[in-house]
DNA sequence: CTTCATTTATGACTGTAGTCAGTTTATAGA
DNA sequence: TCTATAAACTGACTACAGTCATAAATGAAG
């Protein structure tokens, strides 16, 4: 922006004199993969420092060095920004939740385990978790869509893995209905870390609140 | 507005005359829910007609007859606006759609009467609805949380009271007992209603789902 | 190297939600 | 009745998300 292009020339050539393998397939793609990360970056922090409704795009554009226009070329909206921001750590920290649960103990504690880090990462920060998963269920893009429902396979996998491992033999005919009882689950804990962020109600009464409506469901309701 | 005082004074005394009980406390206060009243009319109507992202506030407020900043003394945001307008047809429909349930059939039968209720509901507004369901879980306004509260409350208590009804004797040890499994049994719904109308999937796919989750929920997962 | 077509980038611009300083209207007290 | 105080109202205004016509960059073909 600032440089002459003589000099961004120049050092263009220079990297082909170096050795790099061949850019040929894909200066494009690469220079397109580099904003993305940059835009991701900037907004992570912004975010993060300022919060959702205090940081304007104008900010993020800037401080990912590109024009305002160009933002909406990689995220349809401010929100689609939020959701392209925190799903990559979301993910990785289901995963890690999953990796870290003991195989010892009930299934009832190790669900709350795994749902206990994940509660411990949205505590983080609350009023930005509040945003974001509200926004998670109102996806309109088709990118983010596919981001999401690889972040609810994740899961969804994780918690039939849990509820297969801890149910006698019979129990599941088949993969789809262990899926099935995962989404369950998922519901129950998903609607009470919503409302839990949205009110501030205290942390311990939502996990022993949702302990309580687990192991109801574990069990069955009637 | 366009009338003049006197005419205004001239009712007023007319008022007094008649065999009304006196209108004494709260004349404002009067205005302010028929003011109240339009607004919602008007919004009402404007969203239907033309959905939520199509409305503008100046049209609403143009429709309700009042000034723009008024709008925003009555709602905080439009998204209020919109919770403000829908939350009594929503608790109406749920109540009618307890009311109507049969005394006959198992519990499932019974649940699926219910939420097939609401979902027809939604139904004949998908756009609407999603928008709608998406801020029922994140507000931020008293006002609001107050309103969602007794809607919640009712559906809870519907609920709880079938499961009640569906029970031996003793399943439940005390109404809040009843009232967790009622938790349990709203968030498989409502989650299932968020995908539902967030990816316009068949209808018929979503209740069959629904109906074999809730199937898991009473059975026990394990 | 030189076209040319296609993809990507840009920032001035537009439409709208929400605010605020100033005004009007209701009520209570004299 | 008139006056003072507080509540309710107002629309011009602001700030910001998102658009769009135009420009630059890239790569393919000659």
């Amino acid at each position: 922006m600032v440089e002459p292009s003589s000099v961004a020339r120049g050092s263009a050539r220079a990297r082909v004199k170096d050795q790099e393998p061949p850019p040929r397939i894909g200066r494009r793609e690469r220079n397109k993969q580099e904003k993305r990360a940059r835009i991701v970056g900037a907004a992570r922090r912004l975010f993060r420092e300022r919060g959702f409704a205090e940081t304007t795009t104008q900010q993020i554009a800037e401080a990912a060095d590109i024009g305002t226009g160009t933002l909406f070329l990689y995220a349809k909206s401010k929100e689609d920004i939020l959701v392209m921001v925190f799903k990559d750590e979301m993910l990785e920290t289901a995963r890690a939740a999953f990796e870290s649960v003991s195989s010892k103990g009930s299934l009832l504690d190790r669900l709350m385990h795994v749902f206990g880090q994940m509660i411990r990462y949205h505590e983080r920060d609350v009023k930005l978790s509040r945003i974001l998963l509200k926004e998670l269920v109102f996806q309109t893009t088709s990118d983010r869509r596919e981001d999401i429902s690889e972040l609810m396979r994740g899961i969804y996998h994780g918690i039939a893995d849990l509820l297969e491992s801890a149910s006698k033999p019979g129990r599941f005919k088949s993969r789809s209905d262990a899926f099935l009882a995962a989404e369950v689950v998922f519901a129950v804990y998903y609607m009470g870390l919503l409302v839990w962020l949205g009110q501030d109600s205290s942390k311990k009464q939502f996990i022993d609140r949702l302990r309580l409506k687990l192991a109801v469901a574990i069990n069955g309701l009637v």
